[in-house]
DNA sequence: AAATTAACGTATCGATTCGAAACAATTGCA
DNA sequence: TGCAATTGTTTCGAATCGATACGTTAATTT
Protein backbone atom coordinates (compact mmCIF):
# COMPACT_ATOMS: atom_id res chain seq x y z
CA UNK A 1 0.00 0.00 0.00
CA UNK A 2 1.26 3.47 -1.24
CA UNK A 3 1.85 5.50 2.24
CA UNK A 4 2.19 9.88 1.89
CA UNK A 5 6.11 9.06 2.11
CA UNK A 6 6.28 7.01 -0.83
CA UNK A 7 4.26 9.85 -2.85
CA UNK A 8 6.42 12.18 -1.40
CA UNK A 9 9.84 10.37 -2.33
CA UNK A 10 7.93 10.13 -6.05
CA UNK A 11 7.08 13.66 -6.27
CA UNK A 12 11.07 14.56 -5.20
CA UNK A 13 12.51 12.05 -7.69
CA UNK A 14 10.18 13.68 -10.63
CA UNK A 15 11.38 17.65 -9.68
CA UNK A 16 15.04 16.29 -9.46
CA UNK A 17 15.03 14.59 -12.94
CA UNK A 18 13.80 17.45 -14.58
CA UNK A 19 16.63 19.62 -12.75
CA UNK A 20 19.22 17.60 -14.08
CA UNK A 21 17.77 17.27 -17.51
CA UNK A 22 17.42 21.23 -18.00
CA UNK A 23 20.29 21.99 -19.89
CA UNK A 24 21.31 25.08 -18.05
CA UNK A 25 20.34 23.99 -14.66
CA UNK A 26 22.22 20.48 -14.92
CA UNK A 27 25.76 21.23 -13.42
CA UNK A 28 24.13 23.33 -10.25
CA UNK A 29 23.95 21.12 -7.65
CA UNK A 30 20.19 20.61 -6.32
CA UNK A 31 21.49 22.08 -2.82
CA UNK A 32 22.58 24.71 -3.97
CA UNK A 33 19.36 25.89 -5.54
CA UNK A 34 17.54 24.85 -2.79
CA UNK A 35 19.40 27.36 -0.32
CA UNK A 36 19.26 30.45 -3.13
CA UNK A 37 15.62 29.26 -3.34
CA UNK A 38 14.72 29.62 0.85
CA UNK A 39 17.57 32.81 0.83
CA UNK A 40 14.88 34.45 -1.68
CA UNK A 41 11.51 33.41 0.77
CA UNK A 42 13.59 34.12 4.21
CA UNK A 43 13.07 37.35 6.45
CA UNK A 44 16.11 39.73 7.31
CA UNK A 45 16.61 37.16 10.83
CA UNK A 46 17.11 33.99 8.62
CA UNK A 47 19.11 34.94 6.14
CA UNK A 48 21.95 33.77 7.31
CA UNK A 49 24.35 30.41 7.13
CA UNK A 50 22.44 28.98 9.92
CA UNK A 51 19.50 30.22 8.92
CA UNK A 52 19.72 27.70 5.81
CA UNK A 53 21.66 25.14 7.34
CA UNK A 54 19.21 24.41 10.21
CA UNK A 55 16.67 24.53 7.51
CA UNK A 56 18.00 22.10 4.83
CA UNK A 57 18.77 20.08 7.84
CA UNK A 58 22.72 19.89 6.97
CA UNK A 59 25.74 20.65 8.55
CA UNK A 60 26.89 24.03 8.50
CA UNK A 61 30.19 23.15 7.19
CA UNK A 62 28.66 21.87 4.02
CA UNK A 63 26.71 24.80 3.46
CA UNK A 64 29.00 27.43 4.34
CA UNK A 65 30.70 25.54 0.96
CA UNK A 66 27.53 25.51 -1.14
CA UNK A 67 26.95 29.03 -0.19
CA UNK A 68 30.58 30.26 -1.59
CA UNK A 69 29.71 28.04 -4.53
CA UNK A 70 26.67 30.16 -4.92
CA UNK A 71 28.91 33.40 -4.46
CA UNK A 72 31.42 32.11 -7.16
CA UNK A 73 28.25 32.30 -8.86
CA UNK A 74 27.53 35.60 -8.61
CA UNK A 75 24.22 34.45 -7.28
CA UNK A 76 24.75 35.91 -3.97
CA UNK A 77 26.06 38.59 -2.03
CA UNK A 78 27.01 38.12 1.75
CA UNK A 79 26.55 41.71 4.03
CA UNK A 80 27.90 41.47 7.29
CA UNK A 81 25.67 42.77 10.26
CA UNK A 82 25.33 45.87 11.45
CA UNK A 83 25.08 44.47 15.09
CA UNK A 84 26.73 41.20 15.49
CA UNK A 85 29.92 40.82 13.39
CA UNK A 86 29.76 37.17 13.53
CA UNK A 87 26.68 37.28 11.82
CA UNK A 88 26.84 37.38 7.47
CA UNK A 89 23.59 38.40 5.40
CA UNK A 90 23.33 36.09 2.88
CA UNK A 91 21.30 38.18 -0.26
CA UNK A 92 20.53 36.92 -3.66
CA UNK A 93 21.48 38.68 -6.81
CA UNK A 94 19.36 39.60 -9.62
CA UNK A 95 21.37 36.96 -11.20
CA UNK A 96 20.24 34.42 -8.51
CA UNK A 97 16.55 35.53 -8.46
CA UNK A 98 16.52 35.08 -12.62
CA UNK A 99 17.72 31.46 -12.42
CA UNK A 100 15.36 30.89 -9.64
CA UNK A 101 12.48 32.11 -12.13
CA UNK A 102 13.33 29.91 -14.49
CA UNK A 103 13.21 26.22 -12.56
CA UNK A 104 10.73 24.80 -14.65
CA UNK A 105 9.39 22.22 -11.85
CA UNK A 106 8.10 25.01 -9.92
CA UNK A 107 5.47 26.13 -13.16
CA UNK A 108 4.97 22.87 -14.07
CA UNK A 109 3.88 21.69 -10.39
CA UNK A 110 1.58 24.91 -10.76
CA UNK A 111 0.35 23.82 -14.32
CA UNK A 112 -0.92 20.28 -12.88
CA UNK A 113 -2.23 21.71 -10.35
CA UNK A 114 -4.26 24.03 -12.34
CA UNK A 115 -5.25 21.30 -14.60
CA UNK A 116 -7.05 19.61 -11.93
CA UNK A 117 -9.23 22.56 -10.87
CA UNK A 118 -8.95 26.15 -9.69
CA UNK A 119 -9.03 25.90 -6.36
CA UNK A 120 -6.92 22.34 -6.16
CA UNK A 121 -3.47 24.34 -5.65
CA UNK A 122 -4.51 26.17 -2.92
CA UNK A 123 -5.83 23.80 -1.03
CA UNK A 124 -3.00 20.85 -1.59
CA UNK A 125 -0.68 23.78 -0.43
CA UNK A 126 -3.27 24.51 3.05
CA UNK A 127 -3.10 20.61 3.75
CA UNK A 128 0.86 20.08 2.72
CA UNK A 129 1.25 23.33 5.47
CA UNK A 130 -1.15 22.25 8.11
CA UNK A 131 0.92 18.87 7.74
CA UNK A 132 4.23 20.72 7.90
CA UNK A 133 3.09 22.29 10.73
CA UNK A 134 1.85 19.17 12.78
CA UNK A 135 5.39 17.45 11.79
CA UNK A 136 7.51 20.43 12.91
CA UNK A 137 5.56 20.76 16.77
CA UNK A 138 8.54 17.85 17.42
CA UNK A 139 11.19 20.42 15.96
CA UNK A 140 12.96 23.19 17.17
CA UNK A 141 12.15 25.43 14.66
CA UNK A 142 8.85 25.48 12.76
CA UNK A 143 10.31 27.89 9.55
CA UNK A 144 6.77 29.47 9.39
CA UNK A 145 5.82 33.23 8.16
CA UNK A 146 5.23 35.88 10.37
CA UNK A 147 1.74 35.59 9.91
CA UNK A 148 1.34 32.65 11.73
CA UNK A 149 3.52 33.56 14.69
CA UNK A 150 2.62 34.18 18.17
CA UNK A 151 5.03 36.78 18.28
CA UNK A 152 3.52 38.63 15.38
CA UNK A 153 1.74 42.23 16.54
CA UNK A 154 0.98 45.10 15.39
CA UNK A 155 2.28 48.63 16.71
CA UNK A 156 1.35 51.54 15.08
CA UNK A 157 -0.37 50.38 12.52
CA UNK A 158 2.54 48.04 11.40
CA UNK A 159 4.00 44.66 11.79
CA UNK A 160 5.88 44.19 14.69
CA UNK A 161 7.95 41.07 16.14
CA UNK A 162 7.33 41.15 19.54
CA UNK A 163 10.25 38.16 20.14
CA UNK A 164 12.94 41.27 18.97
CA UNK A 165 11.35 44.34 19.90
CA UNK A 166 11.35 45.71 15.88
CA UNK A 167 8.91 47.09 13.51
CA UNK A 168 8.97 44.81 10.53
CA UNK A 169 8.95 45.93 6.90
CA UNK A 170 4.81 44.85 5.57
CA UNK A 171 6.64 42.71 2.79
CA UNK A 172 8.18 40.50 5.99
CA UNK A 173 5.11 38.92 6.89
CA UNK A 174 5.08 36.40 4.38
CA UNK A 175 8.30 35.68 4.60
CA UNK A 176 9.66 32.66 6.32
CA UNK A 177 11.63 32.92 9.98
CA UNK A 178 14.19 30.82 11.71
CA UNK A 179 12.68 31.95 15.12
CA UNK A 180 9.24 31.77 14.32
CA UNK A 181 6.60 29.95 16.96
CA UNK A 182 3.19 28.77 16.04
CA UNK A 183 0.18 30.42 17.73
CA UNK A 184 -2.26 28.40 19.39
CA UNK A 185 -4.50 27.63 16.72
CA UNK A 186 -2.28 26.43 14.32
CA UNK A 187 -5.52 25.20 11.92
CA UNK A 188 -6.09 27.90 9.29
CA UNK A 189 -10.18 28.03 9.34
CA UNK A 190 -12.10 27.63 6.38
CA UNK B 1 4.16 33.64 -1.83
CA UNK B 2 4.88 29.94 -0.73
CA UNK B 3 4.14 27.25 -3.54
CA UNK B 4 3.70 23.77 -4.31
CA UNK B 5 7.72 23.53 -5.04
CA UNK B 6 8.30 25.08 -1.57
CA UNK B 7 6.35 22.85 1.08
CA UNK B 8 7.71 20.01 -1.46
CA UNK B 9 10.72 20.70 -1.04
CA UNK B 10 10.48 21.65 2.83
CA UNK B 11 9.21 18.35 3.61
CA UNK B 12 11.75 16.56 1.82
CA UNK B 13 14.13 18.28 3.60
CA UNK B 14 12.71 17.40 6.60
CA UNK B 15 12.36 13.83 5.97
CA UNK B 16 16.21 13.30 5.02
CA UNK B 17 17.15 15.30 8.43
CA UNK B 18 15.03 12.36 10.09
CA UNK B 19 16.89 10.09 8.41
CA UNK B 20 20.89 11.41 9.33
CA UNK B 21 19.68 11.91 13.13
CA UNK B 22 18.76 8.04 12.66
CA UNK B 23 21.00 5.77 14.63
CA UNK B 24 21.19 2.67 12.61
CA UNK B 25 20.65 4.69 9.42
CA UNK B 26 22.62 7.80 9.68
CA UNK B 27 25.25 5.48 7.98
CA UNK B 28 22.80 4.65 4.42
CA UNK B 29 23.10 6.75 1.79
CA UNK B 30 19.30 8.10 1.11
CA UNK B 31 18.93 6.54 -2.61
CA UNK B 32 19.59 3.26 -1.41
CA UNK B 33 16.87 3.61 0.96
CA UNK B 34 14.79 4.98 -1.77
CA UNK B 35 15.73 1.84 -4.32
CA UNK B 36 15.10 -0.41 -1.61
CA UNK B 37 11.80 1.00 -0.42
CA UNK B 38 10.58 1.27 -4.47
CA UNK B 39 11.56 -2.42 -4.81
CA UNK B 40 8.81 -3.24 -1.95
CA UNK B 41 5.97 -2.26 -3.64
CA UNK B 42 7.06 -2.75 -7.25
CA UNK B 43 5.68 -6.00 -9.35
CA UNK B 44 8.01 -8.35 -10.98
CA UNK B 45 8.11 -6.43 -14.33
CA UNK B 46 9.71 -3.82 -12.68
CA UNK B 47 12.29 -4.87 -9.90
CA UNK B 48 15.33 -4.31 -11.97
CA UNK B 49 18.03 -2.60 -12.43
CA UNK B 50 16.26 -0.27 -15.38
CA UNK B 51 13.35 -0.22 -13.43
CA UNK B 52 14.87 1.28 -10.25
CA UNK B 53 17.02 3.78 -13.13
CA UNK B 54 13.98 4.90 -14.21
CA UNK B 55 11.67 5.27 -11.15
CA UNK B 56 14.64 7.40 -9.61
CA UNK B 57 15.62 9.49 -12.78
CA UNK B 58 18.85 8.54 -12.40
CA UNK B 59 21.95 6.92 -14.60
CA UNK B 60 21.95 3.31 -14.46
CA UNK B 61 25.19 3.24 -13.40
CA UNK B 62 24.86 5.40 -10.46
CA UNK B 63 21.99 2.86 -9.87
CA UNK B 64 24.06 -0.52 -10.32
CA UNK B 65 26.47 0.49 -7.70
CA UNK B 66 23.58 1.36 -5.02
CA UNK B 67 21.83 -1.90 -5.65
CA UNK B 68 25.53 -3.40 -5.26
CA UNK B 69 25.99 -1.74 -2.00
CA UNK B 70 22.77 -3.05 -1.08
CA UNK B 71 23.30 -6.36 -1.78
CA UNK B 72 26.43 -6.46 0.33
CA UNK B 73 24.61 -5.25 3.10
CA UNK B 74 22.42 -8.34 2.87
CA UNK B 75 19.17 -6.32 1.98
CA UNK B 76 18.78 -7.41 -1.14
CA UNK B 77 19.10 -10.67 -3.16
CA UNK B 78 19.53 -10.97 -7.58
CA UNK B 79 17.66 -13.44 -9.17
CA UNK B 80 18.34 -14.29 -12.91
CA UNK B 81 15.38 -13.98 -15.24
CA UNK B 82 14.22 -17.59 -16.41
CA UNK B 83 13.63 -16.07 -20.09
CA UNK B 84 15.78 -13.02 -20.14
CA UNK B 85 19.31 -13.76 -19.47
CA UNK B 86 20.12 -9.88 -19.44
CA UNK B 87 17.89 -8.77 -17.19
CA UNK B 88 17.86 -9.36 -13.34
CA UNK B 89 15.41 -9.62 -10.36
CA UNK B 90 16.20 -7.78 -7.38
CA UNK B 91 14.36 -8.86 -4.45
CA UNK B 92 14.58 -7.31 -0.75
CA UNK B 93 15.69 -10.02 1.81
CA UNK B 94 13.77 -10.23 5.57
CA UNK B 95 16.47 -8.20 7.08
CA UNK B 96 16.03 -5.73 3.58
CA UNK B 97 12.32 -5.26 5.04
CA UNK B 98 13.07 -5.11 8.10
CA UNK B 99 15.02 -1.91 7.68
CA UNK B 100 12.52 -0.38 5.72
CA UNK B 101 9.76 -1.11 8.17
CA UNK B 102 11.70 0.80 10.69
CA UNK B 103 12.22 4.32 8.84
CA UNK B 104 11.18 6.67 11.41
CA UNK B 105 9.90 9.15 8.80
CA UNK B 106 6.61 6.45 7.43
CA UNK B 107 5.27 6.56 10.28
CA UNK B 108 5.82 10.08 11.75
CA UNK B 109 3.71 11.15 8.41
CA UNK B 110 1.18 8.65 9.48
CA UNK B 111 0.92 10.19 12.69
CA UNK B 112 1.00 13.57 11.76
CA UNK B 113 -1.26 12.92 9.38
CA UNK B 114 -3.98 10.93 11.44
CA UNK B 115 -3.50 13.89 14.25
CA UNK B 116 -5.38 16.26 11.83
CA UNK B 117 -8.20 13.95 11.14
CA UNK B 118 -9.48 10.58 10.15
CA UNK B 119 -9.63 11.11 6.86
CA UNK B 120 -6.82 13.39 6.27
CA UNK B 121 -4.26 10.99 4.98
CA UNK B 122 -6.37 9.37 2.19
CA UNK B 123 -8.00 12.15 0.98
CA UNK B 124 -3.91 14.27 0.96
CA UNK B 125 -2.61 11.39 -0.49
CA UNK B 126 -5.90 11.04 -2.93
CA UNK B 127 -4.62 14.80 -4.37
CA UNK B 128 -1.08 13.72 -4.78
CA UNK B 129 -1.67 11.10 -6.82
CA UNK B 130 -3.55 13.40 -8.60
CA UNK B 131 -1.00 15.72 -9.21
CA UNK B 132 1.41 13.10 -10.29
CA UNK B 133 -0.87 11.47 -12.57
CA UNK B 134 -1.06 14.87 -14.04
CA UNK B 135 2.64 15.64 -14.13
CA UNK B 136 3.48 12.04 -15.73
CA UNK B 137 1.55 12.67 -18.04
CA UNK B 138 4.41 14.34 -20.42
CA UNK B 139 7.11 11.83 -18.90
CA UNK B 140 7.70 7.99 -20.60
CA UNK B 141 6.65 6.26 -17.51
CA UNK B 142 3.77 7.02 -15.49
CA UNK B 143 4.50 4.21 -12.67
CA UNK B 144 1.19 3.56 -11.67
CA UNK B 145 -0.20 0.35 -9.90
CA UNK B 146 -1.94 -2.56 -12.15
CA UNK B 147 -5.59 -1.93 -11.21
CA UNK B 148 -5.03 2.03 -12.42
CA UNK B 149 -3.81 0.66 -16.23
CA UNK B 150 -5.46 0.43 -19.33
CA UNK B 151 -4.03 -3.15 -19.80
CA UNK B 152 -5.48 -4.56 -16.35
CA UNK B 153 -7.66 -7.29 -17.17
CA UNK B 154 -9.88 -9.99 -15.71
CA UNK B 155 -9.50 -13.52 -16.60
CA UNK B 156 -10.85 -16.50 -15.59
CA UNK B 157 -11.78 -14.80 -12.24
CA UNK B 158 -8.01 -13.47 -11.81
CA UNK B 159 -6.15 -10.58 -12.99
CA UNK B 160 -4.42 -10.73 -16.10
CA UNK B 161 -2.14 -7.87 -18.11
CA UNK B 162 -2.93 -7.24 -21.37
CA UNK B 163 0.07 -6.10 -22.58
CA UNK B 164 1.83 -9.08 -21.60
CA UNK B 165 -0.90 -11.53 -21.87
CA UNK B 166 -0.04 -13.07 -18.58
CA UNK B 167 -1.63 -13.55 -15.93
CA UNK B 168 -0.72 -11.87 -12.64
CA UNK B 169 -1.04 -12.96 -8.95
CA UNK B 170 -3.92 -11.24 -6.98
CA UNK B 171 -1.33 -9.50 -4.29
CA UNK B 172 -0.08 -7.65 -7.64
CA UNK B 173 -2.50 -5.59 -8.68
CA UNK B 174 -1.41 -2.93 -5.88
CA UNK B 175 2.19 -2.70 -6.81
CA UNK B 176 4.13 -0.38 -8.83
CA UNK B 177 4.53 -1.11 -12.49
CA UNK B 178 7.18 -0.14 -14.64
CA UNK B 179 4.73 -0.74 -17.99
CA UNK B 180 1.90 1.13 -16.43
CA UNK B 181 -0.10 3.51 -18.78
CA UNK B 182 -3.33 5.16 -17.47
CA UNK B 183 -7.17 4.33 -18.12
CA UNK B 184 -9.13 6.95 -19.81
CA UNK B 185 -10.45 8.41 -16.86
CA UNK B 186 -7.25 9.02 -13.96
CA UNK B 187 -9.64 10.72 -11.49
CA UNK B 188 -10.58 8.30 -8.94
CA UNK B 189 -14.30 8.46 -8.10
CA UNK B 190 -14.99 9.52 -4.99
C1' DA C 1 21.28 -17.63 -41.32
C1' DA C 2 24.13 -13.97 -40.77
C1' DA C 3 24.74 -9.29 -39.57
C1' DT C 4 23.30 -5.27 -37.46
C1' DT C 5 21.03 -2.81 -33.95
C1' DA C 6 19.03 -2.31 -29.46
C1' DA C 7 18.62 -3.32 -24.50
C1' DC C 8 20.39 -4.68 -19.90
C1' DG C 9 23.80 -4.62 -16.58
C1' DT C 10 28.71 -3.81 -14.88
C1' DA C 11 33.13 -1.44 -14.19
C1' DT C 12 36.12 2.54 -14.16
C1' DC C 13 37.22 7.39 -13.78
C1' DG C 14 36.95 12.12 -12.25
C1' DA C 15 34.41 15.77 -10.26
C1' DT C 16 31.72 17.01 -6.50
C1' DT C 17 29.28 16.64 -2.30
C1' DC C 18 28.78 15.67 2.39
C1' DG C 19 29.87 14.97 7.46
C1' DA C 20 33.27 15.27 10.99
C1' DA C 21 36.51 17.80 13.22
C1' DA C 22 39.49 21.59 14.21
C1' DC C 23 39.87 26.45 14.15
C1' DA C 24 39.32 31.68 14.66
C1' DA C 25 36.39 35.45 15.87
C1' DT C 26 32.69 37.45 18.41
C1' DT C 27 29.14 37.65 21.86
C1' DG C 28 26.89 36.71 26.22
C1' DC C 29 27.05 35.30 30.91
C1' DA C 30 28.69 34.69 35.62
C1' DT D 1 37.70 39.59 33.82
C1' DG D 2 37.26 34.60 32.72
C1' DC D 3 34.42 31.08 30.48
C1' DA D 4 31.10 29.10 27.70
C1' DA D 5 28.22 29.45 23.62
C1' DT D 6 27.42 30.90 18.86
C1' DT D 7 28.70 31.95 14.06
C1' DG D 8 31.21 30.91 10.15
C1' DT D 9 35.38 28.95 7.63
C1' DT D 10 38.62 25.51 6.40
C1' DT D 11 40.55 20.96 5.80
C1' DC D 12 40.24 16.08 5.19
C1' DG D 13 38.51 11.64 3.82
C1' DA D 14 34.72 8.83 2.36
C1' DA D 15 31.14 8.27 -0.74
C1' DT D 16 27.93 9.63 -4.35
C1' DC D 17 26.91 10.66 -9.00
C1' DG D 18 27.28 11.24 -14.17
C1' DA D 19 29.79 10.07 -18.18
C1' DT D 20 31.87 6.70 -20.73
C1' DA D 21 33.23 2.37 -22.27
C1' DC D 22 32.48 -2.49 -22.25
C1' DG D 23 30.44 -7.36 -22.45
C1' DT D 24 26.44 -10.11 -22.91
C1' DT D 25 21.97 -11.20 -24.68
C1' DA D 26 17.84 -10.30 -27.40
C1' DA D 27 15.47 -8.40 -31.31
C1' DT D 28 15.45 -6.89 -35.99
C1' DT D 29 16.90 -6.62 -40.61
C1' DT D 30 18.97 -8.14 -44.67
Amino acid sequence: MLTLFDYLERLNSLLRSWQRDDAQLSQVPAVQLSALRYLSLCNAYSDTVMGVTEYLGLTKGTVSQSLKALEERGWLVKEADAADKRQVHLRPTAAGLQVLSQLAAVDALQQAALALGPGFADALSSQLGQLLGQLQQQEKRSFGVCRSCRFHQQQHGAPFCGLTQQPLPLSAIELICREHQPAKSEESPE
